[in-house]
DNA sequence: CATGAATGAGAATTCATTCAT
DNA sequence: AATGAATGAATTCTCATTCAT
């Protein structure tokens, strides 16, 4: 089982990322400045301006590495199965477990749509979240296990459920850990698409 | 059946929300300025300052103003049943409606997240939205018309689903009408919770 | 003895030009706001603009309106006697009975500095409270009740000892009623400048 | 003898303030503008809110800077002898040597009521000046050298005096240097409240 | 005469960015 | 590499004034 938790900040460069990442979360891109990023990151501006080209450059760095990171598990722990099934519970394992564990991460994730950054205006699931969905539906099509709906369908109801269950945990809505949700979800998506 | 359409905003205070909705959507709250608003209703900075307190009591009247919009079709499309297979198809119905009909009013009831506006950072379909599902569920587990299943699970499960929809849709990622999936769509959902 | 009291302010006019010296008083002329007048005059911002050109040609008609006043009173209390030493007694009684009697009309004398209404930059005092004083001086001379001391430190004496008072009082600094030292500073006035 | 010429603003700081007492004197508070300052000072709108939170704040430091200097005049020049008539000759002597040298120190010190700075809406003069007219008076009293009369009456006449002929000065009404009216202001004073 | 919605020039303030140390 | 004082474009907001009703 990959390890999800992030390595503490160590270094000046991270130290700001890592600060970034929350302050973009708590308060958004916008309202969030460059002297919010030094006092939070305990640094100076000259090193922001050192380490970045600017915020929007910080900005669209600290983007590609929550992406890379994000497409990284997903390889480790969805996308190595030949079996819709499984695939669909790891996949929900996967943002469950994130979910826990790296709460800053997740509300990135789901939120974070940074216009400044990239040219369109999606957030990391609509892009990268659906290219898994989409994969899990290919394997699950192929193998016949999953029924011929529509695909926009199918993928709607796998990533939409796992996302709206994270959302409801990261904002606080619901309470209580969504580990022990990880079977219910999984076999609940399963009833909707299986033969 | 409902009249989703919005009339055409005819005194200025309206112009005014209308302009400042599609901008909150199309640039986000922050990067929209004044001069934005102003010209986009075609009114003039003292109009606003006229009618609002400032941009953020703006914000929050427009907010207030889509949710009491989007609760008054939600009242009289789908709660008014006392089904939850119908109630469920009605929602979709109404969701993929009003997608088609008024996409900015989907795209800010979707994505806004207006921390200056309220207290907590939620979206309106995070809060209002989970209302309605609750409700659907909460009958047709008295009608014995529902699994028992965890109630977060079947929440993120049909609220996901719809909604993941019709943020494709919104984002543009999937093209063509959503009118034609609303029964495939409300079929798929019904499979997963149904007795 | 002339009534220094103000007859209450009956008319429109009247009602804005009373509001505008209480709250150039207390506010200041430029932090006091056409719709500050408005409520506390209980008119309307067309009532203003019927009745003077803007705020700048309110400022000055109440100038001029309050040097009116006040020199119609120095006219008839201050410079009708042919006496030195019973002027600087009638002066220092009409502007300790204003004082009592009408704080905001005496502070206006004391502190309006309307920058905008007249091309200089001084108080009523400094203007027209001279003018009295050097009249005074001129009989006291004349007579041969005066010492024969330069005239700016005799304007000086008389008028800032008696403006001083007044301003104390106006600004709170020191309690009680002025009207009981009429004659202590009169005759310490006096013991300074007799021959 | 105390110097007291004003050592050249050389740092940004020192430099807007000056400017800002000239201009606020000049021009009065509310009407002078960030750019006045800036202008001015030949500094930048940037270099004013970094060292000052804002107008207000920049007001407060000015007043508080000007009544520090001030009150330090004042102790070292009147308020260390114990005889009443030396100190009302030294006080009359440093406000008008004061007013030759820096006219401007002494319109801001006679004439600045900033309401937005201190919650009351008195000049220096009237605060700062009172206690030294009053602890001259306590002296002269303990000594027998003053007569029995009210106090206010007898701070009325010091202090209105002295500042009345600063005030025409600095208002240009009276033309030439008051360095020759020293003594006979002094002796007028001392004429009127000595035993 | 009276009203107050609408206007926009001008003010204070913010904050990303630069650069000398 | 690191620092933070200095810069000024861009933003929000105020308020005197106009004018249709």
């Amino acid at each position: 089982m990959t390890d999800l938790t992030a390595s503490p900040a160590i270094n000046v460069r991270d130290r700001i990322l890592d600060a970034a990442m929350r302050l973009f979360v708590d308060k958004g891109y916008h309202p969030t400045t460059i002297p919010d990023i030094v006092k939070a990151s305990g640094t100076s501006i000259g090193a922001v301006y050192h380490h970045f080209e600017g915020k929007e450059d910080l900005a669209r760095q600290l983007h590609q590495q929550v992406i890379a990171e994000f497409m990284g598990f997903v390889g480790a722990e969805v996308l190595n199965g030949s079996n819709a099934e499984t695939s669909i519970r790891a996949y929900t394992e996967l943002m469950f477990r994130l979910t826990e564990e790296r709460p800053y991460f997740v509300s990135y994730l789901l939120h974070a749509r940074p216009r400044a950054v990239v040219d369109d205006n999606l957030t990391v699931c609509s892009r990268e979240g659906l290219e898994v969905t989409s994969e899990i539906i290919r394997i699950g099509k192929a193998n016949g296990e999953i029924i011929d709906a529509d695909e926009r369908v199918l993928c709607g109801l796998i990533s939409g459920t796992i996302m709206r269950i994270v959302d409801m945990r990261a904002d606080h809505i619901v309470p209580g850990s969504l580990i022990a949700l990880v079977d219910p979800v999984a076999e609940l998506i399963w009833r909707a698409i299986r033969i």
